[in-house]
DNA sequence: GTCTATATTTGGATAGAC
DNA sequence: GTCTATCCAAATATAGAC
């Protein structure tokens, strides 16, 4: 069950993932990140090639799965009978919850999430933009439709609020206390309700 | 009216303000900084002792006029006959608006306060909440009389998620297109508008 | 694929002249 | 207060043996 089960890739990689999560990206040197995977240095060159590739593939490793699971709900949402504004936020917020609270290293990558919106690196930017947009961008046409009494420039705007607040709170999750005697499974139920009926109120708001 | 006016810690702190924006803390050198501030490199060493100091007087320069006038703001909306919820959010979004789009400077820094959320650093985060922390507390206490419905855990939940998404959308407002027609005044005035209604009502709900 | 050793650059900080 | 010059540590990256 220890970290040696895994290659010395997975390793560097979830060794990065937490550092990235704590120090940022420019804050957690390479030397840190394979003294933690218990890897040598010159390994990350070998396997990545260099820093911004490494960092690239941190994101990589978790969003092609994420993304598809956000957008398998999604497509359940909007299958239904009634599209219910509820029912796509919970697309949106669900697959992330549970990569959080479930998967080992979920957590970290929550905070590396939250800290891309912070960044405004020119790279990056443009990397998660060209890979990844296309799931925000498919979920703003569902949100177009389910409100079209807000004007574009309106819905954009708080889409950007509410995906970065959700963000911002889904990466303070693990962290956060539960009372003793709540299972994880239902904590992240009612942090899952909570998201949404927050966000909700928020996008309803006139 | 250029930067030469200003005296070299002046410019140091402007051009570290810009970058630390841009860049992150760890990602701006001081030579980048010095370099921008058109002053030579030494002079961040004399002037503020340290890069860590030189980061905590970013922060100092503004936080305390910004927290004086959310605390006057939140005198005055208490001292009204009725206390009224959007009235304390206006408390706390008017003033670091004005700072983001009146103040030179003012919307890189609230990008740097931005920043300060996703940052984990120990020591930057002792800082901040010693010296600013009890600001949150009182305007926490006002929540609290405002909400008595919701339960400290669930308040503090919700409190955490605004001031995240707040921070966030002021900071992203500078590069925020208005129309063509709208003065500025006009602009900020729907801005705030929009986010008070926005934070209120993921305040009340359920 | 993994290691040691090292090249090369960059960063924070200081000494000492002016 | 400001400058030049420099020290020293740390960082990324690579070369080459195994």
């Amino acid at each position: 069950m220890t970290a040696a089960h895994f290659s010395t890739r997975e390793r560097i990689l979830g060794a990065a993932e937490t550092l990235f999560a704590r120090h940022g990206f420019a804050g957690a040197s390479l030397r840190q990140v394979t003294a933690a995977a218990n890897v040598n240095l010159a390994a990350v060159n070998y396997h990545f090639g260099s820093k911004d590739n490494l960092i690239e593939e941190v994101f990589r490793r978790r969003l092609d799965e994420l993304n598809a699971r956000r957008l398998a709900a999604l497509a359940a949402a909007t299958a239904k009978a009634e599209l219910d504004l509820e029912d796509v936020l919970a697309a949106f917020v669900r697959p992330a919850l549970e990569l959080s609270l479930d998967q080992p290293g979920g957590h970290a990558f929550m905070r590396v999430l939250a800290r891309a919106f912070a960044e405004h690196d020119e790279r990056l930017r443009k990397f998660l933009s060209d890979n990844y947009g296309h799931v925000l961008r498919e979920f703003a046409v569902v949100f177009a439709r389910l409100l079209p009494l807000l004007d574009k420039e309106e819905l954009y705007w708080r889409l950007d609020i509410i995906t970065g607040a959700l963000t911002h709170s889904m990466a303070d999750f693990g962290p956060m206390k539960r009372r003793g005697s709540v299972s994880e499974e239902v904590h992240r139920e009612r942090t899952a309700t909570h998201l949404i009926r927050f966000a909700a109120a928020g996008l309803r708001a006139p």
